[in-house]
DNA sequence: CGAGTACTTGACGGGCGTCAAATGATGTGG
DNA sequence: CCACATCATTTGACGCCCGTCAAGTACTCG
């Protein structure tokens, strides 16, 4: 449960906002103060609908969410995964619409997000989170479109590692994934059967390990080079990572 | 080029860009204004690149614009096209990057688009444009992630039919499409051999014709059935059309 | 009229989907 | 603590959609 930790580091999603821009200590309190607001939420709930008004903007505090669409034949597609620290809820025009259904993975918490003054650091913040979000969506597009099982099994294990690791929740190259090989299958446009089939093949080239809900990259860099793959950049302010 | 015409109907993009909020007499103005300050550009020149500073916003008078990513081997991936009345450079976060390369597909005209007033109605257009070009994205992911050939071809014509309908570019179901076969492919995530052999079969069984630059759709909310689409909507406040 | 570009068509192969079933995990109640 | 249902993973056989390679046919334009 998110937990604001007695003296040492920040929680997880606090420290991912705060590494898109420089708040001030009265901001991150701020957050300190929303989140302790938290409610809390089942696996497999879809707490958004596509088409609906969006709710208030809330902050993911723990556990992971899918944003999904689903076809009339049954079919569906994931458009990206929600981690700790990301912003629900994120729309500047009047009266949003959702655009997709949020569906949570895991047990979540949320928390409602702070309104931001009009020219401080949580509204940079919450520009360069929505600017990410456009960034992840591009990519997914790259990675359904052209490349092959593979290259979109690896290209996505890598933006959920530097991503999570901006939260602190990542072991090296190794992290916690609560997804089954279905939903990894319905966001990279492929069957479970031939995700596990992939799977099978990059565990034994070395590229990765997965148990018990825990993946390990073995060399993140090298794979990201071995597929092409270069880290996200939405600002110039910017440090080189995410 | 870009004209605005002497007492008649608004040209092509303010057309379109008004229809994203009720626009003032003085904004309208402004639009034209700006507009009168067109530069030109020619077929096939990339002037925004990817990880580059984007430059000024900038309004997309005439012509068609692909946002194209390629990948270290060749492969290329269109994530969008820009038609007459889009944004260029709409970015809220500070000194942003390009997050694609916009390559100009036909001859082009662009203008500087007006500064906003922090909460006039330019504003909430602007941010209904930025709206939809993220449903847009979203479509796409969707598109090439989990429909076959024929629903990707007649999803992405729909979808750029009600675009250019908004701007009055339309006759019916019939719009010019200043594409080759390739293009789509790259935007489709096919390859040009089977964006024709699908085209083939789409004109056989009667659900569009395209000869000399222009497709006719014969009947787009019959194809929109068909293949299981929805218009977009981005806001309540929005009429039901793109 | 020749060169370039876009479209068309055919033959063939492979990556991934489909169908089906076995095996292994997880959890719940008796 | 075991019986049993449920869910996730694994594996195999087979086939199709789409990619690849290659060649031929229009168009356009200098």
């Amino acid at each position: 449960m998110p937990v604001v930790s007695g003296g040492q580091s920040k929680p997880p999603a606090i420290r991912r906002i705060a590494s898109l821009a420089p708040l001030s200590d009265a901001e991150i309190s701020m957050l300190a103060r929303a989140s302790a607001e938290w409610t809390h939420l089942t696996a497999r709930r879809e707490f958004v609908i596509e088409g609906d008004p969006v709710p208030q903007m809330q902050i993911l505090l723990s556990g992971w969410v899918a944003s999904v669409r689903q076809l009339a034949d049954g079919r569906r597609q994931i458009l990206g995964f929600l981690l700790p620290g990301d912003i629900i809820g994120l729309c500047p025009q009047p009266e949003p619409l959702a655009l997709s259904t949020l569906t949570s993975l895991t047990d979540v918490s949320v928390c409602p997000a702070p309104r931001s003054a009009p020219h401080g650091s949580l509204a940079r913040a919450y520009a360069m989170a929505k600017a990410l979000d456009e960034a992840h969506h591009l990519a997914h597009i790259c990675r359904v479109g052209r490349l092959n099982a593979q290259e979109r099994l690896a290209d996505l294990l890598l933006e959920l590692h530097d991503r999570l690791e901006l939260a602190g929740l990542t072991d090296g190259g190794s992290f916690e994934l609560p997804l089954t090989q279905e939903i990894l299958a319905d966001a990279l446009g492929l069957t479970q059967v031939h995700v596990n089939r992939t799977l099978q093949l990059m565990r034994r080239s070395g590229d990765l390990d997965w148990k018990e809900r825990r993946v390990t990259l073995h060399d993140p860099s090298a794979l990201a080079v071995k597929i092409g793959r270069d880290r996200v950049r939405v600002s110039a302010l910017q440090s080189p990572a995410v």
